[in-house]
DNA sequence: CGCGTTCTTGACTGCTTTCAAAGATGGTGG
DNA sequence: CCACCATCTTTGAAAGCAGTCAAGAACGCG
């Protein structure tokens, strides 16, 4: 097994072993506070975890890709620390388990490179939120996104797909989607990507690299 | 041993047990990217985690309070996820491997109840700046750390030592020092906290929690 | 007591939001 | 195959929250 994310052949492999469960779009796929029994591994589809404030407000905390994980954190009575809703229909199963028997040490492994790039990601998110423009909140947010698909096989030349409203963008970045939507434009308009029909078009990722200082995390490929 | 944070007799005996090691306020602690050896715990004085953009913009990740842990995440090829920065003068020991011999179960448990507030809080930060206005932000923030060290049994009466500048603050919740002054002179005018001399004391918690819909993580006390 | 850091204040700018409404798009049923 | 409807995208004008720049006051430490 690869070190996180699960590649595509790995994710079929799964599929056609491990019990499965679909969503479809829009459903809640779990719930934050309830009981989690195990880790959840996403085959197919976009999902978001979210946060919901009293008077409606809704933060994305992040996306979760094909072949990522939906609850890292395991420990006595595990609680969902996050909502989380399917952005399309998906299709999830129950992660392996990583027993303490010693010979899943491989996936135990995946599993703590699997955290750890969530860390990573999480930290980013705070990053883009609390210190970076709208223009550059976007740009780096399709870099990390983009740099997520590379990782399971998912970016066709430069255009991914992506599933989601610029309403869904902007609870993600903390902006509203009218402003999200005149941002995308100026993008557009200074050639740096092409968004039309839910799929994404990078006509110039050195450029937009440039713009915010994107890094990849260095360990993922160790 | 209680789940995390560590309580202050825990503390004290590790304090003994363990060796530590000194970091001045102000000095650096670790370096995003650098390979990290094992989890610190911090026994004493406040540290805080940022990332930092080429331009020089600074954002503060997240405090780290007595009794709390400094690196989560750990896997093959460690690599610290941040930056760290020691807010005032900090002693740290190297935290009790858990091995998977079976007789630190206790100790496991502990530490995945600690990665799970963790990422609680990093999900909270990611609201707070998505999603909060300058006041609900700092007002959410300053609860939070009262709640952590209400923990580790370091808040008296209703006041907590908050060794840190406006400065610092700004970077935490993604705002500028001039603003974070003006918005605490508002808080201060409306009778809901005092602050002074790296004190703040709590004039009427009920209100601050209604204002941000506050809630501590359910999972701590179970 | 002196100096550097931190806090405070004022005036002005500007990025982002808000409110509203007009297009575009895509899926569905007649 | 096309009309229809809900959802999503786009556009405009005005308001507001937070940022910027600058300078003076207060604080803490040696």
């Amino acid at each position: 097994m690869s070190l996180a994310p699960v590649s595509a052949a790995e994710i079929q492999l799964l599929r056609d072993v491990q019990p499965q469960q679909v969503v479809r779009a829009r459903r809640e796929i779990l719930s934050e506070g309830a009981v989690v029994e195990a880790p959840m591994l996403l085959l197919s589809g976009w999902a978001a975890r979210y946060r919901l404030l009293m008077d409606g407000r809704r933060q994305i905390l992040g996306v979760v890709l094909p072949g990522e994980l939906l609850c890292h954190q395991q420990h006595r009575g595990p609680v969902a620390l996050s909502s989380a809703v399917a952005l399309t229909d998906v299709v999830l199963s129950a992660a392996p388990a990583a027993d303490r028997t010693g010979n899943t040490a491989g996936l135990e492994e995946a599993y703590a490179v699997s955290a750890a790039l969530n860390e990573h990601y999480l930290l980013q998110q705070i990053v883009r939120l609390g210190r970076m423009s709208a223009l550059e909140r976007i740009a780096d947010w399709l870099l990390e996104v983009r740099e997520r698909l590379l990782a399971v096989g998912l970016v066709s030349g430069n255009a991914i797909h992506l599933p989601v409203t610029q309403e869904l963008i902007a609870d993600t970045l903390g902006l509203t989607s009218v402003h999200v939507n005149r941002t995308i434009q100026t993008m557009r308009r200074e050639g740096l990507v092409e968004i039309r029909g839910g799929w994404v078009t990078f006509l110039n990722v050195d450029k937009l690299r440039a713009m915010v200082d994107f890094r990849a995390p260095t360990f993922t490929r160790s």
